[in-house]
DNA sequence: ACGATTCAACCAAACGGTTAAACCAAATGG
DNA sequence: CCATTTGGTTTAACCGTTTGGTTGAATCGT
């Protein structure tokens, strides 16, 4: 679907949204100049403005549309999932396949964080507190159920969302490790999407598990 | 110590790559202004040109450096350690020490990786490398010792790089949300960098670790 | 025809980078 | 012992380009 194409089926607005994330992803901020956005969107510089407002503007318009977005299919997926177990590996199959396949989530979450969160909205914040609840419930309840050891949930947190976002960011400097030395390349550190997922699953509940199966 | 009594027990560069990672690291490589990179490092732009080079030059020096540091100080740990569960140990505890004291060290590997690396010089892969390789060599040695379950060793490393990179840069969101719900404040959110280091520790261990304690 | 939208051209401010002159401690030499 | 030179280093002022943002006219859909 060209960029032209697009404007049927899609507002103007959301077409300059949906190439200012990935120019944003890409770039950073302040890395991504507006005419870029504007030609990236296949609009006039003015009809950007016109329709989103300042480059502050269009960020603040990606980054909260991405989080939300994120933060309403993780919380959907743990909701629906029977059992704590389940529920945990719904979080990070969403979470894994949403910044996975959506390639601009990631880095736009990474580089947010590197900055100290100056450009992020209180509303996106609570995107991230959503997530978090809907996680610490989990593991909460896992472990009053005997399911879960005690952990410190928030830890647990990072070790997801990390591993997640980092591995989906790094896949340039994976591919291009595996150029300049093809003799150490390893099938291993190139997991698809629900590949990645579902190995960070497995070891999450690993750590979580309570080993004593049969509490007294 | 001042910027300018650093000058009498520093040379001029190093004195001016120490500020340039601060600033790279809170505002980014195009977030960052030369003039402000002079005025930071308390000398003039031409000095800067003069002692290391243009803007580039400077980034490149400055992530060389936070690396080398880095991969050194944690395969220096993981040699001296006796035992691949010590091993694992030194190597988190001294990641997690090293990016959560040197501040800027965290963020500015974080916003290299969302670039895609597109300014990581071969010099600093190679050093991410380095540190890879000593963990990947632990875990194969201690599963075949019995002693660690068959794992993604690259999925591991992530998990450990992710998580700790994630928290110690995440501490001024940590702040403000903190601020903002009071309420919700909680005091897991804020470990000391030695106690994120060792409540990761524990939680990968009990992910890689051998349940079946007594091998057949 | 009329408001909504898009456009090319434009602008002031900010930016990365350069330059010629000034500075200063250590060497030189009378 | 002091004046002068020398080489590395620092400085203020400057330059051409890029940048975010604006504007009035043209175009489009209805």
């Amino acid at each position: 679907m060209t960029a032209a194409a697009k404007q049927h089926t899609e507002s103007t607005a959301e077409t300059i949204l949906d190439a200012a994330s990935e120019l944003f992803a890409e770039k950073g901020y302040e890395g991504a100049r507006v005419d870029e956005l504007a030609k990236a969107a296949g609009v006039n510089k003015a009809t950007l403005y016109y329709q989103i407002g300042d480059k502050e503007a269009v960020y603040h318009a990606v980054i909260t549309r991405v989080l939300t977005r994120t933060a309403d299919e993780v919380c959907a997926a743990v909701a629906e999932a029977q059992g704590y177990e389940e529920k945990i590996r719904h979080y990070i199959a969403l979470f894994a396949r949403h910044t996975g396949n959506m390639r601009y989530a990631a880095p736009i979450m990474l580089r947010e964080v590197a900055s100290g969160g100056r450009n992020l909205p209180e509303s996106a914040i609570q995107q991230m507190g959503r997530m978090l609840g809907a996680l610490s419930e989990t593991l909460s309840e896992g472990e009053r159920s005997g399911l879960f050891r005690p952990v410190n949930e928030f830890m647990v947190h990072m070790m997801i969302v990390g591993s997640l976002l980092l591995y989906a960011s790094n896949e340039p400097i994976r591919r291009r490790n595996a150029e300049n030395n093809p003799e150490i390349y390893d099938a291993s550190h190139f997991l698809s999407t629900d590949e990645a997922g579902e190995t960070i699953a497995d070891l999450v509940l690993a750590a979580i598990s309570n080993t004593n199966n049969n509490p007294n």
